[in-house]
DNA sequence: TCCAGCTTTGGGGTTTACCCCAGCCATTTG
DNA sequence: CAAATGGCTGGGGTAAACCCCAAAGCTGGA
């Protein structure tokens, strides 16, 4: 049985290897890559049974990296390792991993015997998923909590600062639909209005950047990425902090 | 010479228990604790020579713990232990440290022999700063971008979502002392306004959280903190995500 | 002592964000 | 086929956020 465990920092590679080690005395080989393009390239010419994978890498993100490898290598059973329970994880996966695939998601913050619990199941076929990360999976097959992509568009939009025009413009919309998109936005966070709900006086804008944040529909990595998109096509030039 | 480890997650605690045991071969007897408040009384009955503090804890936050533990035990070397380079804690933190007191600043993603170097470094009596925090060191300094305390007050309001109407009622000010204090930050955030810089259209109070979110002024779990006080100081039910 | 910086307050603007309404067109659903 | 849903468009309105101006009280340091 052989083992590709896959992030960037040595600290977790190493808890994660020790644990292995002590956890399962049958052990193949345990190799290791430093980042997503590293570990697809280590997974295709190993073909392990098992991938531990982070999550945020640098050059390739886990995501990808799992997207790029399920699909020369779709029995290979995946293990998505991440620091947060943030539902755009969660969204991006759940597209990514086949019908009836194999896979786990636990997070860092798991106690020792969950990550074995993890590794036990998947190899025998189930599917093992971080209690944590159940909520999140419910809120994201609800429909009336679960965010469009219009949606989720306007929200990366407005936390990023821009003003109904700039977005509009970027995606080609009139400020109306802009609005309309932000309406619906702020109903699904559950964020009351002008009108309703006295003595609660909110900035939905702001609310809403502050709330998806904490639901973990944004987090402050993935805005960067958005950030630098946008730098790219105006000028050329990056951004400086 | 007796060390206490204090981080409420197990795996870090283990990563450097074996890394103290390893690099300090005349280690005398390495303890643990899981949280703020065990901390101090931890430390206060053995009188540690080195304590490492975990910032994120339950019950009572690193910086605090350090707090109390410098008041009593003013020669114990504090090494702080944190996910990010908020500038937050390194305010916080700058307030606490008595004038000429000895401590480190060490990120957790920092390698191996840097948390080794910070160790020794502090327990022959000298400070040791993390690479990346420096940068952010020099900027709570800096007086034309460092945050005054009316600044920060604002701040952390737009990023709860809080109307210019609800912080002036909030703060005991008016609207425009609310508007005044937001304009001068939004200077020192280096935010263009209306005028100014075309083709770079932002709404400021978003782009504001944006930035200061980017920059470590505030994070999220700070935010959740400001948020539930304000929840008891209002009805004294908790808030619901 | 006076100066410099921070803060508050006020009067007066403009622009933006949000509000309610209604309708049209696409897709999916029973 | 009807019905429902999600998305865009439009008109026309209110209130909040941001703009420039100026002045006064307060602090701490030269």
């Amino acid at each position: 049985m052989s083992i590709l465990i896959v992030d960037d920092e040595e600290r977790d590679r190493m808890w994660l290897k020790n644990l292995l080690v002590q956890s399962f005395p049958e052990h193949g080989t345990i190799n290791e890559a430093h980042d997503g393009q590293q570990a697809v390239d280590t997974a295709l010419k190993l073909k392990p049974d098992l991938v531990f994978l982070d999550i945020k890498m640098p050059n390739l993100s886990g995501i990808k990296a799992a997207e790029m490898i399920l699909q020369k290598l779709p029995d290979t059973g995946v293990i998505m390792l991440s620091n947060f329970s943030d539902e755009v994880y969660v969204r991006q996966l759940w597209k990514i991993v086949p019908p009836n695939g194999v896979f786990g998601y636990v997070l860092k913050n798991a106690s020792n015997e969950q990550v074995v619990e993890a590794a036990k199941a998947v190899l025998s076929g189930d599917c093992w998923i971080h209690p944590g990360i159940a909520r999140v999976i419910q809120r994201t097959q609800n429909r009336a909590t679960s965010l469009t992509s219009a949606e989720y568009e306007a929200l990366v939009c407005i936390a990023l600062g821009m003003t109904d025009h700039a977005i509009a413009k970027r995606l080609y919309l009139t400020e109306k639909a802009v609005q309309s998109r932000l309406k619906s936005l702020y109903a699904k966070l559950g964020i009351p209005g002008r009108g309703e709900s006295h003595e609660t006086e909110f900035n939905q804008r702001c609310r809403a950047c502050y709330v998806a944040t904490r639901r973990g529909l944004i987090n402050q990595s993935e805005l960067d990425d958005w950030e630098s998109k946008l730098e790219e096509k105006k000028t050329g030039g990056p951004a400086q902090v």
